[in-house]
RNA sequence: GCGCCAUUAGCUCAGCGGAUAGAGCGUCCGGCUACGAACCGGGAGGUCGCAGGUUCGAAUCCUGCAUGGCGCACCA
């Protein structure tokens, strides 16, 4: 345009990236293809122009118009060595963005009922949360994550009962065992313990007093379970959030529920009709709710959805510029009216639901049905005795979110050496043990970090790193920047995954072709800082997806 | 009946408006007297569910259909 060649008044939307085949250079655009109509030119003479105009920047080597009028782009060798540098500088911090700008992001997720074991689904809301919650992070979000405790309701009323009823067995009673009663051996077990605590001192006393002490008792030993197996699988929670918190009368008289309440009524959205008290959701016809909803209903007790709305309500007052919450598949009919209810409450659009499909558990290719109220389950926290942490969280995490997973129990433990969650541990492990042999330490305590700035504290020549394996693996560590902004705007962990499996072949590519502790003490050196770039950047993926790096495997 | 998600290589899945559709597993052939072979290289294998449409360009967007999963309570 400067020069007068291309006349424009106005760019339409145009990309640039990286192209899928490498030799089509390490950045390509379509601005000709997309500019052709506007610029009354065709395409691959717009290109042209267009090209000759880039052709001469430093960081660039080659500039190529191709195909239909694609301009592809070459970086440097200069400027992809320089990345070494970059990575070892910035260390865990590469890779950092600035999409949240510093706002406020709650992630809730798990938030499985107090009433019993978590089921292997929560163990993928788990790994996904966890995981989604560290990349935003890493994008510039200041964020909280949240489990949101169902600790008021019928439901546990009935985990009370039953306890109570194996407590009544297990003290010699004979007991009528109600059919919606839960039937898994935990209440069984929750019931045991109570009669070695206390004996049989709840025997004669009235039903409704043994049941309220004893739901708070197995309520608490629940969640403490909870916590420990999260906790295990390296998945800590900010907020603990009870749900009965939301019910309780505050010094007005009024609980955060009637308040809610009054602030729908306020803003129309609230109606009496049949008795009941209904929220207005089809008054709100862009997010997509078909129905209205009840709030209150006609015998006088809150629905769940009533005291849900509060609870948003509450998320938005603590101050969250947006809150998103992990639910399975089996939960998408409430989305629309959920995002609905924010609307209204004066949060349109901050809110966003992300939908993960159901995991299917299999044995020896059978699908095991579970049921909590049965019993029959596989626990969650039983398969991560049978596959261990890092492997339960890869495979969770590797697909996306939107794709439902089938969980062959056999499979996972029978392949676990060729589970890609090793393949890329292995190169960690790899490169930590390159270093200790580099230093001259193979057997040391010392961390490799450490090691690493010791062994590389004489600087180095960057310009020997020329091999094209070396600039493969250069173009990979300079990538992630790219996949956590990608990750972060789809909320979609996976792509770290696969990303961590990309850089773990080129650098085991690189291991293959290129030998590091070479007897040129100049070329040893350059390699050692790749080398050590790439652990970072390694080491760095795998916290994001929550996975450990060994130093040695 | 309505809604959400899916349908891509033998299997499990990426890709989600661009240039010859990719990976892992499986299969066939090759590579350790150098830093970890839990590794690397190569081959075979695909009318991207079907039919229309939009576009310079469609696995990708729109419509319809088929198949599968999950939902459609004054339950939680």
């Amino acid at each position: 345009m400067e020069s007068g060649q291309i006349a424009l008044t106005e760019v339409p939307e145009v990309e640039l990236e990286r192209p899928r085949d490498p030799s089509h250079g390490d950045w390509s655009t379509n601005v000709a293809l997309k500019s052709a109509k506007l610029a009354e030119q065709s395409p691959r003479a717009l290109a042209e122009i267009i090209a000759e105009g880039i052709a001469g920047h430093a960081d660039v080597s080659a500039v190529e118009v191709a195909g239909p009028g694609f301009i592809n782009l070459r970086l440097s060798d200069a400027a992809l060595q320089r990345v070494v540098g970059q990575v070892r500088e910035a260390g865990g911090d590469w890779g950092r963005v600035d999409l949240g700008r510093g706002r406020r992001v709650q992630v809730e997720f798990v938030s499985a009922n107090p009433v019993g074991p978590m089921h292997v689904g929560h163990g993928r809301w788990a790994a996904l949360g966890d995981s989604m919650a560290a990349i935003l992070a890493h994008a510039g979000w200041s964020v909280e994550r949240e489990f949101y405790v169902n600790d008021a309701g019928v439901q546990m009323d009935i985990f009370a009962k039953s306890v109570a009823a194996r407590y009544l067995e297990l003290s010699g009673r004979t007991v009528e065992f109600a059919a919606e009663w839960y039937q898994g051996a935990y209440i069984t077990e929750i019931a045991r313990e109570i009669v070695a605590d206390e004996g049989d001192r709840w025997v004669a006393a009235p039903a409704s007093e043994r049941e309220a002490y004893f739901r708070e008792k197995a309520y608490a030993q629940v969640l403490e379970h909870l916590k420990g197996v999260l906790h295990g699988m390296g998945c800590d929670f900010d907020v603990w959030f009870s749900e009965r918190t939301l019910h309780a009368p505050g010094s007005d008289g009024l609980s955060d529920v009637d308040r809610a309440i009054a602030k729908l009524t306020e803003a129309g959205y609230i109606y009496e009709a049949d008795g009941a008290t209904w929220f207005a959701s089809t008054k709100l016809p862009e997010w997509g709710d078909d129905k209205d909803r009840v709030l209150r209903k006609a015998d006088g007790d809150l629905t769940y959805f009533a005291a849900d709305i509060a609870y948003h309500e509450d998320k938005f007052e603590r101050g969250f510029d947006r809150v998103i919450n992990i639910w399975g598949a089996d939960h998408h009919g409430y989305v629309a009216r959920m995002k609905a209810a924010c609307a209204a409450l004066g949060h349109p659009g901050q809110l966003d639901i992300v939908i993960g499909q159901l995991v299917t558990l299999l044995r020896n290719g059978e699908v095991v049905r579970m049921s909590k109220r049965t019993g029959e389950m596989v626990t969650f926290e039983e398969l991560l005795d049978d596959v261990g942490a890092d492997a339960a969280r890869y495979f969770f995490l590797r697909r996306s979110t939107d794709q439902p997973l089938d969980f062959d129990i056999g499979l996972a433990k029978e392949q676990s050496s060729e589970n890609p969650v090793y393949y890329v541990q292995y190169a960690h492990a790899r490169i930590c043990s390159i270093l200790r042999k580099g230093a001259g330490t193979p057997e040391t305590d010392e961390s490799v970090a450490d090691t690493a700035v010791r062994l590389t504290a004489g600087g180095a020549d960057l310009s020997l790193l020329a091999d094209p394996a070396e600039l493969t693996l250069l173009r990979k560590l300079a990538e992630l920047t790219e996949v956590v902004e990608d990750a972060a705007d789809a909320l979609a962990p996976h792509k770290l995954a696969h990303y961590a499996e990309d850089l773990a072949a080129s650098f085991h590519q690189f291991y293959t072709l290129c030998h590091v502790l070479d007897d040129d003490p100049a070329l040893r050196a350059a390699r050692l800082q790749l080398v050590d770039a790439s652990r970072i950047v390694l080491a760095t993926v795998l916290g994001l997806i929550g996975v450990s790096a060994p130093e040695r495997m």
